[in-house]
DNA sequence: GCGAATTCTCAGGTTCCTCTCAGCAAGGTG
DNA sequence: CACCTTGCTGAGAGGAACCTGAGAATTCGC
């Protein structure tokens, strides 16, 4: 009885899936005064790998700031205490230099939260899809120095660059609208892994999206017109279960 | 870029059966306020080396939930005093942090369920088989509990992934219809042991199927044709008795 | 605000799957 | 062997899951 149990000494970094190996865990902030938000967005993160804590208000984000010491923050603009603007500021006041992430109402803005793109920090409206967060939590860190994996998203002849955008299948260039884009992402973070169309929507779709998971249908057919016209075919079926990214045959 | 090389040469060494290597009981709390139900997934779960306990209602579900300490919650959405989603709430509330599988009604769905395959937490809609339950108990509990390699049954040369859905005898990739999927899995985990035709269609059709038990023939006979066409035969049907996975030189 | 791009709904068509049945094969028993 | 029981498998009806084109609704860019 070979009894090894102490742990897996051999990585073994699953092959051709890309998954996340050992990164050095970054902490991540939320802050948001509902609390299913920041619900969402800590599983969501804790999931993938990051280490998180919460807070609901201006005050206590603050405080958390030089305890918790996080590498990013996740900030909504509308407070009931302290706004987001007002947090960034005290931070800068305090020489706590830590790149934030602003979450806004998806009409109340443009104008001020302009400008944000140009240094490390960044915003999202909402509602917001949780792939698209989580992309763009990486994207940020990745911008502020913290080592984060490589942007780019390989899976046979199909190639996803988050950085630039850009997709490619072969020498071929590819345009695709935000939500294709979205949902190529998810199925290639997920390659040879069967997702079904409840989990697409969960990652893929808005939270707040309410409609049939039918049209995840609509948009792999979308996706199969413009990535998947040529052999080797690598988009399919299961039939009963969801869709997965496979090479055909002796994979 | 190589293509895919290693593997092939692995010596497939498990030999004997490949069956659950002993874990540490997890704890299971069922709540359905049916007990037809409850008593139906306790049983299976219980069989399964689970140890279970069982609720009808959501207050007797909470205050089980700080006395037996479960790993992972089974409840229905639908119950009597508190629903289900109530119940989450307050176990988040009670800062208790337990993986839950959601039952709901078939058609109910969609709205409510969004969001719940993106943490830890899943659902399946009734009626549902006992076989894909228990795979979704032990998927989620390995969720939580931090990433197990991919979940592989092997016996002999045949191979089931559950997580890309592939299955292989040798070298060849085997194309399956759900039901047959399910089926071969069912074999698989109980290798070597005879299962009755009975217990095929309890455990691997929905709890309300009302058809015929002969029905099992059929796919039996279907998967005979798919996975094994080829020398050394592994299904066998034991006259009177039901069908066993088994290398044909023991016996 | 207007046109264009994108998202989403819907329904017809298609493919594949499930399940039933019937006739035949194989094992068991007198 | 004759007979009976049990299991095997091909054929096919009906249905479920899925695909896709068309168009309505919404959002975006200017």
């Amino acid at each position: 009885m070979a009894e090894s149990d102490a742990d897996a000494s051999e990585p073994m970094l699953a092959a051709e899936n890309g998954l996340a190996v050992a990164e050095a865990r970054s902490r991540v902030l939320v802050v948001d005064d509902e609390e299913s938000i920041t619900d969402l967005v800590a599983t969501a993160l804790g999931y993938e790998g990051f280490e998180v804590e919460t807070a609901a208000g201006g005050r206590t984000a603050l405080a958390l700031a030089t305890s918790f010491r996080p590498h990013l923050i996740v900030l909504d603009v509308m407070l009931p205490d302290l706004d987001g603007f007002e947090v960034q500021r005290r931070l800068k006041a305090d020489r706590l230099r830590v790149p934030i992430l602003f979450l806004t109402a998806r009409d109340a803005t443009e104008d001020k939260v302009r400008g944000l793109t140009l240094g490390a920090d960044d915003y999202m409206t909402k509602p917001f899809s949780i792939e698209e967060l989580v992309a763009r939590v990486r994207a940020v860190l990745r911008r502020a120095g913290e080592s984060e994996p490589d942007p780019r998203l390989v899976f046979s002849d199909l190639e996803l660059d988050e950085a630039t955008h850009e997709v490619w299948r072969g020498r071929e260039l590819i345009e695709l609208s935000p939500t294709e884009f979205n949902l190529l992402r998810y199925l290639l973070l997920n390659a040879r892994r069967v997702v079904s169309k409840s989990q697409i929507i969960d990652h893929v779709w808005r939270y707040d999206f309410d409609g049939d998971s039918r049209l995840v249908e609509t948009y792999i057919s979308y996706l199969r017109r413009k990535v998947d016209f040529t052999e080797p075919k690598l988009i399919h079926t299961v039939r009963g279960v969801g869709y997965t990214l496979r090479k055909p045959r002796d994979g």
